[in-house]
DNA sequence: GATGAATGAGGATTCATTCAT
DNA sequence: TATGAATGAATCCTCATTCAT
């Protein structure tokens, strides 16, 4: 009987997955307004009615395909790994941002909906904007110390974290490349450039 | 009666332009498919089946709510002054685009979106490919002229070309602020970096 | 001045049944509700706005392109020629009848819609059953002489009549074959046997 | 619970015949295009949306309320009872059918559209045009039959096959009448003149 | 009269949400 | 919870009619 119900639990908890991945794919390639509440149904391979079992409303689905993600991947971006140098953490840093930015296009796809269209998902805009601004704050201290090191040109801290944000969001924008592909690694010699790397700690 | 027909066909004209602009600035903000044609007619102050006398469907209006100003735009983009040395060239260059990219933000997020659901509207994707790619003949040139002088760093020019572009993008994706504001100028300097300038060839 | 006002109320008379002629065509292969006032225009090569100069309204238009020829044909239909016998009174008739039918398919198209939807055209319709009544007062007198003669069988001249008419209908409805197919010619023949004609007064 | 389930399908085959038998009724009074959905489930006592859960569009309800009846007749019309005789067959086919024109208004109007407008219903008058030959394939060795022994007049039995379907759409075309009046069973006589009775085979 | 742009009511269709089973 | 039919508001688009030129 606990195993019955355990069991039930994992599959409830796996249905409502399915179902947020599929949103989340779908609503990245078709944008929130064109994606129906059907066709995540028949995708997901669950019935119509499901969705709305596991999910308020359409809304609250988008929602959900934004923040959770969001919330799993925060730390990653946030909490990296500090190396010797700041150049060296910083390249470590873009190495895995690439990554997610190849692995995750739907996840960018939806936060570029939201920022484009801030207007019709305000709350979540914010959730967006409070993040942006950690990471400044996480980033700008390294950036700050590299540029002290005299390994990064000077230059407004928080003006190279949001280009490289930009940069990142840009990037994912504009390629449909599969995450295998050699234009991510490449991509990260671009990134580390906005980092104003002065000669000797370029890209090796 | 020639004045009246003149005065008549200028007015038509300008009808027409006052629905396409407002039609872009709203399917920049809201989105295509959240955008209605009631919203744009009332937004023009023109009746409801005015629009339709302009423009043959939704589609085709923000297809040309695409496809005019990027004509119009086009050899800006493409046919660029240069300078005696290719540094001087590009830093020219980025000003000019940098002003388009701060004046431009409702056509750019358009583009945004073309690129984004680019399974929605694949002939206006199609036509931003083939600009990408004129606008990578383009700038190649330079850049590879610019490596063998030594002012930028060597590394495949295309790729420079694409992540410049992609970076103008990610910058109007993320930035909200209006054209004259300081940023604007200051991320001229972040896209400079990305062509990698040498010590001796950076931002004065 | 007079031959202009003349020439010009020629003209002005000519535009109206160029207009009212293409009105009959389109009516009868597209029907009422599914011809609009733009393709008349077009069909007939004027100016859209010249349609509501001659023509009150769309249903003006449909009532016109129906009463007209009907007002016109009458009295070909209703005061025939009567030859020495009823038989061949009646198989001339028939000829011109038919002769007739297959001309003004347009025409009798626009009768089919009238009667078919009759909820919709009340007055038309009242206007035509006249018609039928008319012309049954005026064939039943030759078909009673030719039963009375023995030309004809017995039977209600009235239902004769009228499935006279039904006929002519109904192969009107049938057929899209241009006038001169002999198909026409041939129904004369079953026409006529809807007369009951005994031996020695059917067809030659 | 299968018999839940058995319930609301055939509740739910119900409601979508209920929804054709109106709209083939609706269709037929007033016409495909002057015929709107919400007329249409108003008079069926569905919601307005019902309508386009049961049918794919407007025009699919249309073709549906012809060919659903279509098929279900069809064997009805072609496969007749053969008796000793030639004209006692006739005789006994055209009771039935005239029954059944008498019974089905709706359905033999909204035939009369698909004749007269053929090029709007391209397919569905394909349909019809194949049923016309295989009626008279089915038609014309009886009526031969009848011509080899004498009791029917000579001439091309296809001519004879279609124009009496002439007759049976033109009939229904031309009157309202309810099925029991007596009009229907005069009509038998007039349908059977067609067929060229000789002496001695006329109706009883 | 002639023209064709302007208007907005009306109609087909879509789709999120509700709800009975 | 699972399902999918039922609902009707919202939206695109058409087109008769009006009207300024």
């Amino acid at each position: 009987m606990a195993r019955t119900a355990e069991k039930r639990e994992r599959s409830h908890h796996e249905k409502r997955n399915l179902i947020l991945q599929t949103a989340q794919s779908l609503f990245s390639e078709t944008g929130y307004a064109a994606t129906t509440i059907a066709e995540i149904a028949k995708s997901a391979g669950v019935s119509f009615g499901s969705v709305f079992s596991y999910f308020e409303s359409k809304e609250a689905l988008f929602k959900q395909s934004l923040l959770e993600p969001l919330e799993q991947n925060k730390s990653m971006f946030l909490r990296f790994t500090t190396f010797e140098t700041p150049s060296e953490t910083v390249q470590a840093l873009i190495r895995i941002h690439m990554e997610f930015v190849a692995r995750n296009a739907a996840f960018l796809r939806i936060i570029q909906q939201v920022i484009a269209q801030r207007a019709q998902f305000p709350d979540l805009f914010e959730e967006l904007d409070r993040f942006n601004h950690e990471f400044q704050d996480a980033l700008c201290p390294i950036i700050l110390q590299g540029q002290e090191m005299g390994e990064f040109s000077s230059g407004d801290p928080n003006l190279v974290a949001t280009s490289y944000l930009s940069f990142l969001l840009g990037l994912r924008l504009a390629y449909a490349d599969p995450p295998g592909h050699s234009l991510w690694s490449a991509m990260t010699v671009m990134a580390y450039r906005l980092f104003g790397p002065t000669a000797g700690h370029g890209e090796a």
